[in-house]
DNA sequence: GCTTTTTATTTAAGCGTTTTCATGAAAATG
DNA sequence: CATTTTCATGAAAACGCTTAAATAAAAAGC
């Protein structure tokens, strides 16, 4: 079957090519009873217009790319509804690329995102490098980062959506404090690497704030088995901090049921807070507290903000630095906050 | 900054489009020395082929699109791997598209996949209905579908990657009859119709088989919440059955919670077995049951299929139909398998 | 050294659109 | 009614690439 093409539609319709064009971006110089005519002729022939070519005569594909590791796939299912419904809305298309660890992978992405000419690109924290952000800003590729905060916002092109997760690691340290609680610690994630430095740095200024260090950044692979044989071994030799941050949900767990089988209650000898919500932290018993982070909203905002780049809608040119807010959520595993 | 086309190359280079081009796709009817030349003029230009005018030249746009509820998408993060690393391999670009309700999403998913010339689909079972697959034929394009088995195997171009859910739950409670456990539920996963009815079809068999008739369909709303709920209330008035299949994580650890707190003990009062598997199966107590999927497999062998259907590798036209094993990996919920 | 064959390169058409510019028809003006 | 203005349409160039056909250059043959 011979695909139709605006030829096939001008013949039925009598018309040049160029008057079909016209109607199929509806202009407003053609005339009713043609315009007419020519509808026609596309719904009998079902004509659909080859977004190829119209990418190649208006350089302009109606195509974002969205970045994000494999790894952090399964956690950020709700910014990418996000990121997909606003996107359907304002009738774009979506090319998805995943990044892995190899080096070289990233510059795969890179150059597939310059060859492919996308509109835009939605960035996940963590997985441009400065350096890899400048290669694609040389092609003026619009661009949105979504996470947590990028060092330099003023740059021309470049979007921010974020969550001050300096703020949120600040303002619990400082209410712990408060209940005389300073035996903290954060378990450290190596996906989130961005992220964890801005909550790292909230922590260590409450605690220089107070004339303390902070010390207690704990390491272990990110997996609930590591982590969980990793907490088992430790508690045979170390009591739990009064409180720990977590931030994957498989860590928050893995540390409630090595507490708990280390004989710890939790949250009487140990409170602990996991900051990236998902539904699983609420399957637990007791259930662990976490944050609202409006995942959803991410996503969507740093679309919509996207779109307006991609038109320079103008209220977005000083403006290209979105912060959105969260709140805690405490629930079984704490008790102070 | 003005993009960098073949021309500027040519130019640089001091020879015609053709044969920077030629040199691009590397033919090997270019002499060695002006091969060189050529390259020396990419480097130094940094010119990056329009994929966009290579794929209106060659009709062909080595991107193949991605078609998943959006619900679904959380639960389907290691097939995307299995997908997007096999993709990465044979250098084809990933659209996404995600479906949800309204039947005109559907339609507009499938319009952008027409108009976007991608040289093939991806399906995840349970987004297109016949009618709409059919449609997609008409344009000739070469299809997988992911997930279970579909009916209608024996069209062109359309390929499938499938557990044998039904032989599954056939055997399963084949073996829990021979034990004499024949009080069996099987809860109802609104968001995989097509693999429950496999499930259902199977233990229907092994029912009829037997002389009885199976009748334990159990649908509530899939939510955690709701599932908890929901089966608290019903542990008022009800007993678990002696065997329980779920199909969602939520469903299950829902029923593991709510069975605990209804006094009735797992495995001994009730055993259960979640089908589809993920890590949070490991982190309750007990650990629940389930299979061994190959999820990674089933993504990465689909998209293999579909790289061999899109250059019409005859080793696959007679068999574009390929079934993946499975394994049951027996927890702390059961105690008869 | 001239013709034939082989090899390398260029010219130009084509992929399916959009859009500028030119043209002709219809409407408005005096 | 002749002339200008407005409006609708068509012809053709452009977007950046591939590739068949044409041509030029090199190699081979005698």
């Amino acid at each position: 079957m011979k695909r139709i093409t605006i030829y096939d539609v001008a013949k039925e319709a009598d018309v040049s090519l160029a008057t079909v064009s016209r109607v199929i971006n509806d202009s407003n110089v053609v005339r009713e009873d043609t315009k007419q005519r020519v509808q026609e002729a596309i719904e009998k022939l079902g004509y659909k217009p080859n977004a190829i070519a119209q990418g190649l005569a208006l350089s302009k594909t109606t195509t974002v790319s969205i970045v994000m590791s494999e790894k952090l796939f399964a956690y950020n299912g709700k910014i990418l509804n996000g990121l997909m419904d606003v996107a359907r809305i304002y009738n774009y298309n979506i090319m998805f690329h995943t990044t892995s660890q190899g080096i070289s992978k990233m510059q795969d992405v890179i150059e597939s995102i310059i060859k492919s000419h996308v509109d835009g690109v939605i960035l996940f924290n963590d997985n441009f490098s400065e350096d890899e952000m400048e290669v694609l800003q040389e092609y003026q590729i619009p661009m949105v980062v979504v996470g947590s905060q990028i060092p330099d916002t003023s740059v021309d092109n470049v979007g921010n959506v974020y969550i001050d997760f300096e703020q949120m690691a600040y303002d619990i340290v400082n209410q712990l404090f408060e209940k005389g609680i300073t035996d903290i610690s954060l378990v450290e994630d190596k996906l989130n690497l961005s992220m964890m430095a801005q909550m790292r740095a909230g922590i260590d200024k409450a605690f220089k704030d107070h004339g303390l260090e902070f010390k207690k950044y704990i390491s272990y692979d990110d997996s609930f088995k590591s982590s969980y044989n990793f907490l088992t071994e430790y508690f045979k030799t170390h009591k739990p901090s009064q409180f720990v941050f977590t931030f994957r949900d498989s860590q928050a767990i893995a540390l409630l049921n090595a507490c708990n089988e280390a004989g710890y209650k939790i949250p009487d000898d140990c409170q602990m807070v996991c900051v990236l919500n998902n539904k699983y932290l609420a399957m637990t018993r007791p259930n662990i507290s976490t944050f609202n982070i409006p995942e959803y909203d991410m996503g969507a905002v740093s679309m919509r903000l996207l779109t307006k780049m991609l038109v320079d809608d103008e209220s977005v040119r000083d403006n290209r630095s979105i912060e959105l807010g969260y709140s805690f959520i405490p629930r079984g595993t704490t008790k102070e906050l």
